[in-house]
DNA sequence: GGTTGATAGTCAACCAAGTTGTCTAATACA
DNA sequence: TGTATTAGACAACTTGGTTGACTATCAACC
């Protein structure tokens, strides 16, 4: 019921080109390789070599009084595997510590060190700094509706968001 | 010349957390991999199982004479290496032919199939259906906007794209 | 007509930011 | 006591690319 275009007809490849050919995703990825990139390389300056976005995105998570990876995962819309990973790496730099959960001994809570507290605030000036560029080039009211735009997709399509996820279309109901 | 803040200063995490800890980053790549995983849906469902965007925006960069390797990936701004995988993709779905340039017999010179012109037409079609949906929840003239910020941004930053490149903060002026 | 340098393309390995799949250990419920 | 669930870890895979090293051809010079 998809198929329109018949194999028959003499299609014209430069009519088709016209229509922009650019697609909004094939804009976002190079623009998300770039502000990560822009942002470890500030990590690095400031003394944080080899952390990333994702392990500032943690910090934004976690609880004063700490927090389980499960809870830090559910959080950051990631997977539990991949927070540990994360947690592990933070843990070596000395920028969170693990405590086993005294009320469930398979949890482990995860509270910020004073450095990680640190490197979180330089990593919120980064983000400042990144953004300022942004604004800079797009203008200021443009980047804050980019970011209401975004917001509105990401969550109407947060379906999609994993990479072999259920696919909407087709198990709409499955009675007898 | 960028460490601003102390070790010593006591630094308070739910204050930091308040500025908002989601970032552009974070909301661009769920977003390109939701578009890219429905258009993948979508060309599957037309019957081009396999095929990505980067396919697509191939075609989008073909002339209608046939168009060599190196400028395809010139024009799509990626490596010619990755611009050969998809070439050898799309010939073994049928949808383009290589020649060897007779003017160079180093080059090929990459051409559509009538297979392929049909795949860019429902390529295209799917773009619209999906562009069509994220009108419906962000608004026409949001999304406009969304795209026109977006590609000022990447044409800014496009020093950044790459993964491993040159940092553009050290390489201002190059002497006499 | 031979060397030297650039260019077209290929093969293979790597990278980033995650994901899934499988497993163990602990817990909760009945 | 047994069964199902949950927290976390280890390992392998995926996507959309990249870099590095290599071959074949071409261009230019001298």
């Amino acid at each position: 019921m998809a198929n329109q275009t018949p194999p028959q007809a003499k299609i014209n490849l430069k009519s088709l080109q016209q229509q922009g050919t650019q697609s909004l995703a094939r804009l976002m990825l190079p623009l998300y390789r770039a502000f990560n990139a822009m942002a470890q390389e500030k990590y690095a300056q400031r003394g944080h070599a080899g952390l990333t976005t994702a392990h500032t995105l943690l910090f934004g998570n976690l609880d004063e009084e700490g927090t389980r990876i499960v809870s830090l995962a559910e959080r950051m819309g990631t997977t539990k595997q991949f927070t540990g990973r994360l947690v592990h790496q933070l843990e070596e730099h000395g920028y969170i510590r693990t405590t086993p959960d005294p009320s469930d001994r398979r949890a482990t809570i995860v509270t910020a060190t004073p450095e990680g507290l640190h490197f979180f605030a330089d990593a919120c000036a980064v983000k400042d700094e990144i953004e300022g560029q942004f604004k800079a080039i797009a203008g200021e009211e443009n980047i804050a509706l980019l970011f209401t735009t975004l917001e509105k997709l990401a969550s109407a399509f947060s379906a999609y968001e994993s990479v072999g996820s259920a696919h909407p279309l087709g198990d709409d109901s499955e009675g007898t």
